[in-house]
DNA sequence: ATGGTGGCACCGCCA
């Protein structure tokens, strides 16, 4: 089973649309997950997606916030959402790939969308840091929960809104008291990717010494000259997918596209063996 | 030390 997997914080998929389609046209990805599309289910664009080539589309919409899609070639079957936090928030879905091999073991694909953290990193000031550390907790917890049970080949994506490496932001030095770099945070996403021993995907192409960036802010006007980015936008796998994601790719050309996202896809290629 | 931009919904909130 071979797919290409990419991954993508869109900032309203009504008024990027274009943007979606270029993309698709240029990369090809046979799965994309997209988070903050910013509309409800019924405001999705789904017969222009479908005229793309995504025959399979699950959606969790919500009015002018947040908001995540999954849309595939592949076919796929037990759509989960899930309230993460219990705030009614739509910041995750699931879907279960279809593997034509044999044994036909699941693959389970989460599409998440961390909250952004607010700007004062102090939880017992900012109701939006303690939201996102809340968030992150029971991120760990849920999956820890599943660990127990036979869910080892998972792939999860989404901006998880955290830059955990040094290498993860323009200056760490100049970022560790702003939200997306504390310590805290890194801390909190660390106990996530331990919940699961969850791989970072995009570090295994990459070493961790390199400078890697999913997100430029739109503050600075020329953004590949000051490159002030992080990497805010992950793709993780369970251990029994390493080594499936074949080869890496952060699409930044798309920052330079008309009116562009403030984030850039993620893009893995998958070759997922038969057991 | 500050302010810089963008989307959506509504006269501010969230990023």
């Amino acid at each position: 089973m071979r797919f290409r997997l990419a991954t993508w914080n869109i900032n309203s998929v009504r008024l990027r649309l274009d943007l979606v389609e270029r993309f698709v046209k240029t990369f090809k990805p046979d799965v994309l997950c997209l988070q903050e599309i910013k509309c409800v289910d019924e405001s999705f664009p789904e017969l222009a997606l479908r005229a793309l080539g995504f025959e399979h589309l699950a959606v969790a919409g919500q009015k002018g916030y947040h908001g995540v899609a999954t849309l595939s070639r592949i076919p796929f079957s037990g759509i989960e959402r899930r309230d993460i936090c219990g705030r009614g928030h739509a910041r995750h879905l699931s879907v279960t790939l279809a593997h034509p091999g044999r044994n036909k073991k699941p693959l389970l694909l989460h599409n998440l969308y961390v909250p952004a953290g607010g700007d004062v990193p102090d939880p017992a000031l900012n109701e939006k840091f303690r939201h996102k550390l809340d968030f992150l907790d029971a991120m760990a917890g849920w999956f820890g929960h599943m660990r127990a049970k036979a869910s080892n080949r998972m792939i999860l994506v989404g901006d998880l809104n955290v830059a955990p490496l040094e290498t993860d932001v323009w200056s760490h030095k100049q970022l560790l008291k702003v939200v997306s770099h504390t310590p805290v945070e890194v801390e909190a996403l660390a106990r996530v990717q331990a919940s699961h021993d969850w791989v970072d995907v995009m570090r295994r192409h990459v070493p961790k010494e390199e400078k890697l960036f999913t997100w430029w802010s739109y503050r600075n006007r020329d953004w590949r000259v000051s490159n002030r980015g992080r990497r805010l936008d992950h793709i993780w796998t369970t251990p029994a997918l390493e080594g499936a994601a074949v080869s890496m790719t952060v699409a930044d050309a798309t920052r330079d596209w008309p009116r562009p996202s403030d984030h850039v896809p993620v893009i893995a290629d998958f070759e997922i063996g038969d057991p």
